[in-house]
DNA sequence: TTGCCATATTAGGCGTGGCTAATGTAGCTT
DNA sequence: AAGCTACATTAGCCACGCCTAATATGGCAA
C-alpha cells in the first residue's frame, strides 16, 4: 500500500475533502468549488486539482462549473469520518475532561489516525451512543445516519414549544456562551417573542423559568424539534 | 504554519526518523544510514536525503560515511515522541481493552496526532505512570528518562536471581508467547542452567514454582535487574 | 599495496497536495 | 446583444518524501 495513507486507503486530505463535501451538499445539492475551498481554508485551484483526483477515484461526480456530489462510495467514506469524529468528541468529553468547546480540534486530528477497531472500542465504552456533545447524530458503523427535520430558533414560529437538539457551531467562544446561557441539547424552550426586521428571538426556558434573547446569527445555530412530536432519545 | 505538520512543528516522517535514531544510538554512538533504513523500512538513499534535512534543521549531527547523532534539540523531540507512544500504549491497554501484543501499531499512528494536552490528560488519568505495558520507562513531560543497567536473560550469570523488567520486542507472536509462559515485567526468576555453545537458558519462576527454557533469540529480549539491588518501583 | 565489497551518497524521477498567475465560462445587467 | 463580474479551471511552480540507478568511499583481506 502506498505511503501517506490512513486505514481507509485514503489520504488525510482526501478524507477532509469528503467530509467537507458531505457537509456542503447536505440537502442533496452540489458543493461548489469555492465553498469547499472556504471550508478547508485552501485556494480554489487546489480544490480544482483535488476534485479531478477524487472524481477519477470514483468518490465524487464532478459537473464542471457546477460543483460536485458524493458518489455512494464517497458518501460512505464521508460518513465513516463523521462517525469517527463524533465518537472521538464524545469519548474525549466523557472520559478525558474535554469540554464541548475545545474538543473539536483534537478530534479533527485523531479522526485520521485511529483504527476502526479503536473507534468501535470507544463506542462500546460509551454504550453505542447516538449523539455527540453538540447533539449531532453519530452515524452507525454500517453508515446510517439519523435525519431529523429540525427548525432553527431564528426561524421557529412564535409560541412554538421546542426541544433544543443540535448546536451547529464549533466556535469555542459561541459554545461557551451557549453553555453559560443554558442553551444546550435537551433543554426545552418556548418561543415567546421576535423583534421585526430579522430581529432577535426571545426564548422562555422551562427548566430555569427564565428568558433568553437570541440574535439572528446565534439563533441560526440552535436547532430544535417541535415538542409533542418529540420521540424518545 | 506550513502544511503536513504535527503539533511539534515537525512532520510525521521527521518524528519517526528521530525516534529511530534515538533507539539506534542508545549507547551514545552513531546511528548508521542503513540501520535507520532497516528500522523504518526505507531505501538507504531516502535516509541520506532526510539526514541532510534533519541536519539542516539542527536536529542531528551528521558525519558523512559514519552516521548521525541527535543534537540536544533532536533528543528532546525524540523523547517527546517516546513519551507519547508509551503513554498511549498504557492508556489503550488500561482503558480500552488492548493487550500488550496488539497495542503497538495503534500507538504508532496516534503518537503523531494527539496533542500534548491529551497526552498529559491520559498520563494524569493513569496516575503519572513510569512504565509502559512492556516495562519500558516513560520519559517525563520534562524529557527525563530513567536509565537502568539491565542484563538480558541470555547473558545473565548462572545462579543469578533476577526481576524481569522489560520485554524488548513488539512482535505480537513473541509477546503472546511470553505472556503464556508467565514471562512478564515484575516476575522473579532464577537462572538455573544454560546449555553450552550459546544454548538456551533455564529459568526458575519463583511465583509459580515452575521452570522455563528460553532460547538465545528470545532470551535477548528479556531484560532483568539483579534481585537484591532492586529498588522499589 | 591493491582490490573488493559493503555502505553511503548523488543524480534524476515521481506522486501528493499545496500555491500564484493567467485564462475560460456562466449568468446577470444594462 | 454586449459586457461585466464572480467563479472555475488550466498552466506552471514548489516542498516533501519516497524510489531506482549510478557513483563514491572506507575498511578489510589477499
Amino acid at each position: 500500500m502506498p505511503a501517506g495513507m490512513t486505514e481507509s486507503g485514503l489520504t488525510r486530505s482526501v478524507e477532509d475533502y469528503l467530509k467537507a463535501i458531505f457537509q456542503l451538499s447536505h440537502q442533496g445539492g452540489f458543493a461548489a468549488t469555492r465553498d469547499i475551498a472556504a471550508v478547508l481554508d485552501l485556494a480554489a485551484p487546489s480544490v480544482s486539482g483535488m476534485v479531478k483526483r477524487l472524481s477519477e477515484m470514483g468518490l465524487i461526480e464532478h459537473v464542471p462549473y457546477r460543483g460536485v456530489q458524493l458518489t455512494s462510495q464517497g458518501r460512505r467514506a464521508a460518513l465513516r469520518m463523521i462517525r469517527r469524529h463524533r465518537v472521538l468528541e464524545l469519548y474525549l468529553t466523557r472520559y478525558l475532561g474535554y469540554d464541548w468547546d475545545n474538543v473539536h480540534g483534537e478530534a479533527e486530528r485523531l479522526e485520521h489516525a485511529v483504527s476502526d477497531d479503536l473507534i468501535e472500542r470507544m463506542a462500546a465504552a460509551l454504550g453505542d451512543p447516538r449523539y455527540d456533545p453538540h447533539g449531532d447524530p453519530i452515524p452507525t458503523a454500517a453508515g446510517d445516519i439519523e435525519e431529523t427535520e429540525l427548525v432553527s430558533v431564528a426561524d421557529a414560529e412564535l409560541g412554538a414549544e421546542l426541544e433544543l437538539r443540535q448546536v451547529g457551531t464549533q466556535d469555542p467562544a459561541r459554545l461557551r456562551y451557549f453553555a453559560e446561557q443554558g442553551l444546550v441539547p435537551g433543554v426545552r424552550v418556548t418561543v415567546t417573542d421576535r423583534q421585526p426586521f430579522d430581529g432577535p428571538t426571545t426564548l422562555f426556558l422551562a427548566s430555569s423559568g427564565t428568558a433568553r434573547i437570541v440574535g439572528r446569527e446565534l439563533g441560526r445555530l440552535l436547532w430544535c424539534a417541535p415538542l409533542g412530536l418529540v420521540e424518545e432519545r
